[in-house]
DNA sequence: GGGTGCATGTAATGGGTTACATGATTCT
DNA sequence: AGAATCATGTAACCCATTACATGCACCC
């Protein structure tokens, strides 16, 4: 029952919606405006810009340019519009995604402190890199678009992501000092073992 | 290259290095300790844990009982925590997982604000349940067992969670605020101001 | 008699990444 | 000369969920 099928059409329709665009911008725009919580690869992309085009939810031309690849362009239709506005319609469904680095946390007792702390201190680090570029980047994109009827729903997107990465920072802060302590203890516990000390980069 | 074979079978050595365990007390296991970031389902579990035996990796014996179905019971091995060791050495890659949630409220000026609006209360709703389940059982169910040397690192990843969903839940409470006020907007066609301290569910 | 929990497993299906294949132009 | 960017697409493969298949015991 319930066909979860995913969103990866949809996310289509939904730029279409804002303007036409080939494969390769489609990906592109992707990455830069929600690539902080939705990726597309190319290979989804494309064969689903044909599903697309085979059920006329959009319109595609071709556009030739000297100098550079032919542009297949698509742009949504009425029809493509409907679906958009069903699938919005439809509550998300609450989804749990997988943690790698919180799982390897979890099963940090079998390997000393320091790898441990290495997975935080990356963390730290992929999460100022990500703040960075929505405090910056992606609040200044959407101003620029500021009259566009969808610009408050990117804002509260990118409160979201600022507001999730503020907390990973703050659990990341807490958590190096634990862990500092713990390779503190158990380093003047043992017999002084000498490891060789490969924890920084 | 760089084949990214996902941690479904690491996640069984880990559990299994806590205690030998049927395919079954697996599959309920990592539901109640680390479900909250990592699910793995019996589609899973019982293959790989077939992979890890062929590997060298467990060892499993079958356990008779009496009004009960057999239970075949694995162990970990020598091999099994070498593995699992060098796993844990190899910093987790940072992913960016999807949000549907996120996606369809980025999308949501095409559709009437009462929506959108839906979507964040129904995160906000589950976002409280987990952050209960965290604050009381998992709490819990780690100092149970606080004398094992991986409690320290089950509660830093309680505590991921908790910080997480608490920032979720500041996140929905000041989106909300904001989304009654454009549903307001829209209804009187932004002439009063004057905002319903209880707008309809 | 029927639901729930224990218990193991396979098959079908779907979803997604990555590598491969091609090729022109512009920049360094 | 070689790398990067623009541009489109396919094929192989991997990963994962779900449904299906089976069956006993216990409780209501």
């Amino acid at each position: 029952m319930a066909k979860r099928s995913s969103s990866s059409m949809e996310v289509l329709l939904g730029m279409l919606a804002i303007e036409p665009m080939s494969g390769y911008d489609l990906g592109m725009t992707i990455r830069s405006s929600v690539g902080y919580f939705w990726n597309e690869s190319y290979g989804q992309i494309y064969p689903n810009l044909k599903r697309l085009a085979a059920a006329g939810l959009v319109n595609s031309k071709t556009e030739r340019h000297k100098g550079k690849p032919d542009r297949r362009v698509y742009s949504i239709t009425k029809k493509g519009r409907e679906r958009l506005k069903s699938w919005l319609s439809v509550e998300p469904q609450p989804e749990i995604p997988r943690n790698e680095m919180l799982l390897k946390l979890f099963f940090g007792e079998h390997v000393p402190a320091e790898v441990p702390m290495g997975y935080v201190e990356r963390e730290a680090e992929v999460c100022r890199a990500l703040l960075g570029f929505l405090e910056r980047e992606a609040r200044e994109g959407i101003d620029k678009n500021r009259h566009y009827p969808g610009a408050p729903y990117w804002r509260m997107a990118v409160r979201f992501g600022e507001l999730e990465m503020r907390a990973h920072l703050l659990w990341a802060d807490e958590t190096l000092v634990e862990l500092k302590k713990m390779a503190g203890k158990k380093r003047n516990h043992g017999r002084t073992k000498k490891e060789k000390s490969h924890a920084g980069r």
